[in-house]
DNA sequence: ACGCGCGTGAGAC
DNA sequence: TCATGTCTCACGCGCGT
């Protein structure tokens, strides 16, 4: 019961008639504990989890990854490491790895350094995600896409050892969540004219952009499958998600997404620590003083400064505060960041009387950013990542 | 009406 | 039965112009 599925656009061949475009996603597998293989290959076989210790006790922390292995078993990004620790209990050799994120970055730039080349235009959305613009290099055609698509696979399984998951389709969305259906080791197209078929019976959560709680909301109303939201009154979702978000989810629904492919680059930067023990109070000096100092650093080392400097609060509810001041000036300084931090946390914990708020984790961000140097063209403000 | 600053919430990785 | 860390975007509100 869907209808059209891309918009605007009729032609077909040549340049770059609007919808016309080719996008490639690649997405890593299981990548940060593929990166650990790539360096212990004794794991491979194994259950593997990557987990992110907090600090508060010897296995408090949550996981950030698992390999295949581990995740048919029920270990997943997110969950507690002991929970984990609890599924895999009778698994001989389970690896529990703590995360080392400068690994996998380092790992990333390298691949993501051969990617660019290939592409008309290149967006890493992550530290194992990118999008390839590759209309003109494919010349719209789907049969040259795929064999770009299976070079750049192959290509990096033997130059860089990794596995990865290839999406191709008219658009980032549907390139993604072709690339989602095919995960792990995959390699899947969705031409145009296969979007709609491709889309219409999947659960309304697998669309991205539907977390939990839209597609609670979407449920209650009777919308189950992506095809239900695509033709769903406009009016109604208006009502329900707001006047933007309402028709952006029916069109994401429609497989529409006029999003280009574009460099992006950081809009803020933040640091959060787990605190050993909750509390009302703490040391500026012992707490907020490194995290300054790390936030300072990065903005040196990235040329960037910020105007707006916020504090972050996670309460033992998990609720998460946040104050931010902005300047009339953009800073990288350590002193200011941390004087104007110790300022925003002393006012939310109520330098005296106040309600107590109470802190599991405190955080530091910094934001509105100024380039120290030169500056490339970023542009505007728009809605999601994946929709006009 | 618009842009900005601020706080919150949702979502992705 | 415990719940990381980092980032982006949308929305609603108040305010000044
Ligand atoms: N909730 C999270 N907390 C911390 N780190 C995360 C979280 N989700 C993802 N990551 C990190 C670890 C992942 O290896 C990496 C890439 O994410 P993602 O592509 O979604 O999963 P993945 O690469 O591990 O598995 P796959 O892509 O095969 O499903 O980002
Ligand atoms: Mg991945």
């Amino acid at each position: 019961m869907l209808k059209r599925e891309t918009q605007p656009s009729r032609n077909s061949l040549g340049a770059s008639s609007p919808e016309q475009r080719i996008v490639l996603c690649i997405d890593f597998d299981y990548f940060f504990a593929q990166c650990e293989e790539l360096r212990n290959p004794s794991l491979k076989g194994k259950p593997i989890v990557i987990c992110v210790y907090s600090g508060r006790t010897p296995t408090s922390g949550a996981v950030s990854t698992a390999n295949y292995i581990a995740r048919k078993l029920g270990v997943k990004s997110g969950i507690p490491i002991v929970q984990a620790m609890k599924i895999l209990k009778d698994q001989k050799g389970a690896a529990f790895i703590p995360m080392d994120h400068e690994y996998y970055e380092t790992l990333s730039e390298e691949i993501m350094d051969s990617l660019r080349e290939r592409a008309d235009s290149f967006e890493q959305v992550s530290v194992d995600e990118a999008f390839l613009d590759i209309t003109a290099r494919s010349h719209s055609d789907y049969g040259n896409a795929e064999i770009i698509g299976k070079e750049i696979k192959e290509e990096i399984r033997e130059r860089h050892g990794l596995a990865c998951t290839i999406g191709i389709g008219p658009n980032k969305l549907v390139s993604k969540m072709a690339a989602d259906s095919a995960k792990p080791d995959g390699f899947r197209i969705v031409r145009p004219n296969e979007v709609e078929q491709f889309l219409k019976d999947l659960p309304v959560g697998k669309l991205i952009g539907i977390g939990p709680k839209t597609e609670k909301t979407l449920n209650q109303n009777g919308i189950k499958t992506i095809g239900d939201l695509a033709v769903f009154p406009e009016d109604k979702l208006s009502e329900l998600f707001g006047k933007n978000l309402g028709p952006l989810f029916r069109r994401m629904a429609r497989g529409e997404d006029n999003y280009p492919v574009r460099e992006r680059f950081p809009k803020q930067f933040s640091k959060i620590i787990t605190l050993k023990e909750n509390a009302s109070t703490f040391n500026f000096r012992d707490d907020v003083e490194p995290i300054a100092k790390v936030l300072s650093v990065k903005l040196n080392q990235t040329g960037f400064k910020s105007k707006t400097i916020g504090i972050i609060v996670i309460t033992p509810e998990l609720k998460t505060k946040t104050r931010s001041k902005t300047l009339s000036y953009p800073t990288s300084s350590e002193e200011e960041i941390f004087s104007i931090a110790s300022q925003l946390f002393q006012e939310a914990f109520g330098s005296q009387g106040e309600e107590t708020l109470i802190a599991r984790r405190i955080g530091v961000r910094v934001a509105n950013f100024e380039e120290k140097t030169k500056r490339v063209g970023d542009e505007t403000e728009s809605l999601s990542k994946y929709i006009l």
